[in-house]
RNA sequence: UGGGGUAUAGUGUAACGGCAGCACGACUGACUCUGGAUCAGUUAGUCUAGGUUCAAAUCCUAGUACCCCAGCCA
């Protein structure tokens, strides 16, 4: 047995493999596999599985196999392989040359089918989906014997045969295995094996039109594979005992299937029938739209696989079905960005500002910091001119207490650049609002520093208004309104909840001229604004930037703290 | 009136009979050429009721709440 000291901070599947290892099971090797159903995309709840199986397997020098969970043909599709593959791919995962698929075991399974039915535990059934389903009983009261239950071996043979060979339309005819329809665990009650389904399958084409169901397939799929550790989702709890019965009557390895909770992040959904309703009825662009919890949604939106990677590691593993709140992962993507991002200004909503003291027609280079946090990221010239842009936010006719931006008659500074002092307001004269700035600059403060020692209470960033890259950018907010939008009101549709307001198009944005030409999934933070990163899917002829998470706004605490 | 699971600060997760810890969040303060970041600090928890024990989140008993199961989906 095991010591408390060895055993600490493991999680539950870990202290698992690790008894398994001490008492020899399995050869002491550890082999996990991710089984996704080719029949949509990834989400980020199989992020979480996707770590747990490849970690395992890494961390005990094991290995961990993709493959596909595809018996059903006419859910599954070659686009969603793709996408699959180029999504667990990016996270960071190699499943090398272990690519598999349950349709590449159709012949064993046949196989198998046969020599149950040999041994007299599986039956051609007739009766009709309804029936059956009549026959099953219900939670409470036990079911009934099908009336087909005790056929002959050789006419069971004969008659799947003939479901092999297509000669029954689909739902006719199943073939089920021989368990006890008395049994309080529904799964057992005579499991439907194989059922006919004359689908072409996007693998198998039409070589079968009768298919194998979940619970025939998965633990045998498993034992072919040689899986020591089989890790899913709770709900499978009910069919370990059919997982395990199929592989004890077949005789063959058994693998361990463990169950953990799935994750569940708040303000979005997570089941892919809702992710695909919100494609299929154009709520979203598509499954790759920034504000889907899609893998590829996340990547689009500016998240990396390590923030995704580091908070599949935080949010550990275990058997609690709970709700995880989305600042934790968007704690792990500003804890990466800040790393990384490059800092350069950004005007998201331009106020003008012209410098009246400085030059006409001419401008200077300044120097700028790319990254305060990483001095290896070195540093770029900015250039400065007589007429610039600063944030509309960044100027307070009449500000409030605990103001410090600009505001009349007050003095701030330009990032690597000059003190400036506002002396005028320029208004619209028919709306009233603020739409020009009378500056001027001293000259002596160049680089930003003051000689005399004199002090500013705010730091503007700023773009020069003729350098400057206009951009689209993009602002995104929570998908749905409510924290958990599956607890919809009674009767309600989950699209009910959904946020109108998640996605903010900022047409004319500045962004200084360094950003010029960046690649495609490349990010920034623009100073103060939050982090962004550059849509690789843009049609517009400007550069697109999505913004990836906000940086924490203390300015919007104090300013609510006032009003409170 | 069936079966299978799960309960530890607001959230998630440790502690495996011996000081209830960590992270996110929230709140204070320090510092700062980003009101960011960083640093320091505060806040708050064992579902309930009994029992065993020198000692219980942990073991026992009885409750309570929530999740999953009646697809020829996975």
């Amino acid at each position: 047995m095991s010591t408390p000291e060895e055993n600490r901070s493991l999680n539950f599947i870990e202290q698992i493999i690790e008894d398994d290892l001490r008492t020899g099971k399995n050869e002491s090797r550890v082999h996990t596999r991710f089984p996704p159903e080719p029949n949509g995309y990834l989400h980020i709840g199989h992020a979480k599985s996707i770590c747990l199986n490849f970690g395992l397997a890494k961390k005990y020098n094991g290995l961990c196999n993709l493959r596909f969970d595809d018996t059903n043909p006419v859910k599954e599709e070659q686009e969603y392989i793709d996408s699959i593959k180029a999504d667990v791919r990016w996270l960071g995962f190699d499943w090398e040359d272990r690519e598999f698929y349950a349709s590449d075991y159709f012949d064993q399974l046949y196989q198998w089918a046969l020599q149950m039915i040999r041994a007299g535990q599986a039956y051609v059934c007739d009766l009709a989906g309804d029936e059956i389903r009549e026959y099953r009983g219900t939670l409470t009261a036990p079911g009934r014997n099908s009336p087909y239950r005790d056929r002959s071996v050789d006419e069971n043979l004969d008659l799947f045969d003939r479901m092999k060979d297509g000669e029954f339309a689909d739902g006719s005819r199943t073939l089920r295995a021989k368990v006890d329809m008395a049994s309080p665990n529904l799964n057992m009650r005579d499991p439907v094996m194989y059922r006919i389904l004359h689908a072409t399958h996007h693998r198998s084409g039409d070589k079968w039109c009768i298919y194998p169901m979940y619970d025939f397939t998965h633990g045998q799929s498993d034992s072919i594979e040689r899986i020591t550790h089989s890790i899913c989702t709770l709900e499978f709890e009910n069919h370990r005992p059919l997982y395990d019965w199929y592989i004890q009557q077949l005789g063959i390895y058994a693998p361990r299937q463990i169950e953990f909770a799935r994750l569940n992040l708040t303000y979005t959904v997570m089941s892919k029938r809702k992710l695909l309703s919100l494609v299929k009825e154009g709520h979203v662009s598509g499954w790759d739209d920034p504000r889907m919890p899609t893998i590829c949604g996340f990547r689009r939106r500016g998240y990396t696989p390590e923030a995704i990677r580091n908070f599949c590691a935080r949010i550990g593993v275990a058997k609690f079905d709970g709700v995880i709140e989305i600042q934790l992962l968007e704690h792990c993507l500003r804890e990466d960005l800040n790393r990384r991002a490059l800092r350069v200004m950004g005007v998201l909503n331009p106020l003008k500002v012209v410098i009246e003291n400085y030059p006409e027609g001419e401008s200077e280079e300044l120097d700028a910091v790319n990254n305060p946090e990483d001095p290896e990221a070195g540093t770029r010239k900015v250039p400065f001119s007589r007429v610039l842009y600063i944030e509309q936010d960044d100027f307070r006719e009449d500000p409030p207490k605990k103001y410090f931006r600009l505001a009349p008659g007050r003095e701030v500074r330009l990032r690597y650049a000059y003190f400036i002092t506002c002396k005028d307001v320029v208004k619209d004269p028919k709306t009233g609002e603020v739409v020009e700035l009378r500056c001027t600059y001293d000259p002596a403060t160049r680089g930003g520093d003051s000689p005399d020692g004199r002090k500013v209470k705010a730091t503007l960033h700023w773009v020069s208004a003729e350098h400057a890259v206009e951009a689209e950018v993009r602002l995104y907010d929570h998908l749905f309104t409510k924290e958990n939008p599956e607890e919809a009101d009674e009767g309600q549709d989950f699209t009910a909840n959904l946020n109108p307001n998640s996605l903010e198009v900022l047409p004319s944005c500045y962004i200084e001229p360094s950003v010029a030409g960046a690649a495609a999934e490349s990010f920034f933070q623009f100073e103060r604004l939050g982090y962004f990163n550059v849509d690789s899917d843009s049609t517009s002829k400007k550069m697109v930037f999505n913004r990836t998470v906000t940086l924490k706004d203390t300015w919007a605490k104090i300013e609510k703290r006032g009003q409170g």
